[in-house]
DNA sequence: TGAATTTACTTAGCGTGCTAACTAATGTTA
DNA sequence: TAACATTAGTTAGCACGCTAAGTAAATTCA
């Protein structure tokens, strides 16, 4: 049982390859278990983040809680809000953000929700130690630092007079 | 340093979340060190893919070496071989087959960007060891494979009699 | 061998990420 | 305070994954 980098990582980047198949698979799982919802993945998502975040949030910050950019966003809430799942209001303070908010609808959909995450998340983690799961979270976080700063660098380049 | 997985992993497939947003900023970083070639993600991982298995190769086989389906590699083929870049003939032996193969400026654009992929990779990997590289790897298709044992499993519950 | 199935590829169109460019509200500063 | 910059959100349109459904060639089998 070898356990080396295979020799075609010299030219392939299979890892990053992987990384989306994976994910685009773990989100085929997760449509599949909340299909009676009527939910996609990224609708989901962001139900979950709103949950977390407390209702109220505003759409930049659940963007940044999302880790997706603004017209990414955009479509999800209005699916949603067309789903009647949640509704917005403009903030009183500051009339350029939008606050949002459940339904009784979205609620219920919620409760459903957490619930059937639940099962998925136990079935995809199945054989994983906690630790083996912060080991992969954190080797994610150290190549999202790789990638960010290579990118930062790459941009000072260009934008440098 | 706490290595817990955090509370809010009980909702949030986390993980998941964190696999697509890495994988996009990895495309990024790919996308502008070769952007001077004028490919993108997906077309340069198609060039190295074809460079792997030997000119010759057919989409099947290509699309199999990539783990997309087949129409998302109809389109990117479609684009190289309007960039000059490969060019497809017939298989004398099956006519459904189509053999890929590149053209001159193929080989010119390949070899340059050989180069340009081995530096991001090392910018990208900065800081793991090959154990850890390996350790991702594996634990990616773990997952991949507990997904698709959940995918099968349910699957099979829809398509039961 | 002729009919039915399977296979390789294509087309059409969706989901979900992105950037660029816009509006309207807020903040800053000369 | 008037002019400029920034910020929240939107719209339009691209990249790249997918499924469903179609064509043509190859294979299976009755």
């Amino acid at each position: 049982m070898t356990t080396q980098v295979p020799y075609y990582e010299s030219l392939n980047l299979t890892l990053c390859g992987n990384m989306g198949r994976v994910h685009r698979l773990c989100r085929d799982v997760v449509t599949i278990a909340v299909e009676p919802l009527g939910l996609t993945q990224s609708r989901w998502t962001a139900l979950i983040h709103i949950h977390m975040l407390k209702e109220g949030v505003t759409q930049h910050q659940l963007a940044q809680s999302l880790g997706i950019e603004m017209p990414s966003l955009t479509r999800t809430i209005k699916q949603l809000e067309a789903q009647l799942l949640i509704t917005r209001c403009v903030d009183e303070h500051d009339k350029r953000s939008k606050n949002i908010y459940f339904t009784a609808q979205g609620h219920k959909t919620l409760h459903t929700l957490k619930e059937k995450i639940a099962e998925v998340k136990s079935q995809l983690y199945q054989g994983f130690t906690d630790t083996q799961l912060d080991e992969m979270a954190q080797g994610l976080i150290k190549m999202e630092n790789n990638a960010q700063s290579f990118i930062e660098n790459n941009l000072a380049n260009k934008v440098s007079k």
